[in-house]
DNA sequence: ATGTCGTGGACGCCACGA
């Protein structure tokens, strides 16, 4: 089974090149983040097209998750239960079970800045996402969480960490919150590059940030030990990056022998 | 070097978020 996560900023403004790329690398199951629509403007049919169901959460301009999947969709979770609001709770998690494996895909908060109100929702969606996960956990040994996470959870998952000395995605606050995810038993799939040496999945678009290969890892795959375990090969897609018209981020996508 | 995108409101640009 081929599972993958992509924030693909917009998927009205990305409707070609996410069929294009559907049908080159067809996943079983795509965890999106970053949909930028409601729900009854996602391109259902579009998708349909190519055999995908589609769970969406989302709320109109901004944020938005969805799960598409060849392989089922069962136990369809939107949001995060108890969870926090800026002020409103907002699209930002959607869960399903797709092919025996229950998959989390999670857009978390930006943080906008050390101490900003956003940064302290940030940590409090992260303590949240937490323990639901645990929860889960309690039910099933196969889950992934997968999506933007915002936080590059080392020095080496950023191009340059001085550069982010005083930013958001490398605090140490916001590297607890993802450490703790691991605290559960998850296991960080770290993909591989197509290219250079570490397997970034952001570039900014300013500055010729891809061009020069000035990325981030903030795109993460954190599975149980029996999905970890199930891995033939995980690398980032950079070519999505690449062209006319590409999503700021790259696509993860993880090949699983699940037997 | 805050240099680029995407969205949507009230327009042919601006505010906002990333």
């Amino acid at each position: 089974m081929r599972i993958a996560t992509w924030n693909v900023n917009s998927v009205v403004a990305r409707l070609p090149r996410l069929l294009e790329w559907l049908q080159d690398t067809a996943p079983d199951a795509l965890c999106l983040q970053e949909t930028k629509v409601a729900d009854d403007g996602f391109p259902t049919d579009a998708v349909a097209e190519l055999g995908y169901q589609v769970a969406t959460h989302g709320d109109g301009r901004w944020n938005g998750v969805a799960i598409l999947s060849k392989v089922g969709l069962d136990d369809v979770v939107r949001g995060l239960a108890g969870g926090p609001g800026y002020p409103d709770p907002e699209a930002r998690a959607v869960a399903a079970g797709c092919g025996g494996v229950r998959l989390w895909s999670v857009y978390v908060p930006n943080g906008r800045e050390p101490g900003h109100d956003h940064y302290h929702y940030k940590l409090a969606w992260l303590a949240s996402l937490l323990d639901v996960v645990a929860a889960d956990l309690e039910r099933t040994d196969r889950l992934a969480v997968m999506g933007d996470f915002n936080v590059a959870p080392t020095d080496a998952d950023v191009w340059d960490p001085a550069v982010f000395a005083q930013s958001t995605h490398v605090t140490p606050p916001e590297r607890a919150a993802v450490q703790a995810l691991l605290g559960t038993g998850l296991v960080d799939v770290v993909p591989r590059p197509l290219k250079y040496d570490y397997p970034f999945t952001y570039w900014d678009y300013r500055a010729g940030n891809f061009h020069k290969n000035l990325g981030m890892r903030i795109d993460l795959v954190y599975a149980t030990p029996s999905v970890a375990g199930a891995v033939s090969d995980a690398y980032v897609d950079r070519e999505a990056r690449k062209g006319k018209g590409p999503s700021d981020h790259a696509p993860v996508v993880v090949d699983l022998d699940l037997g």
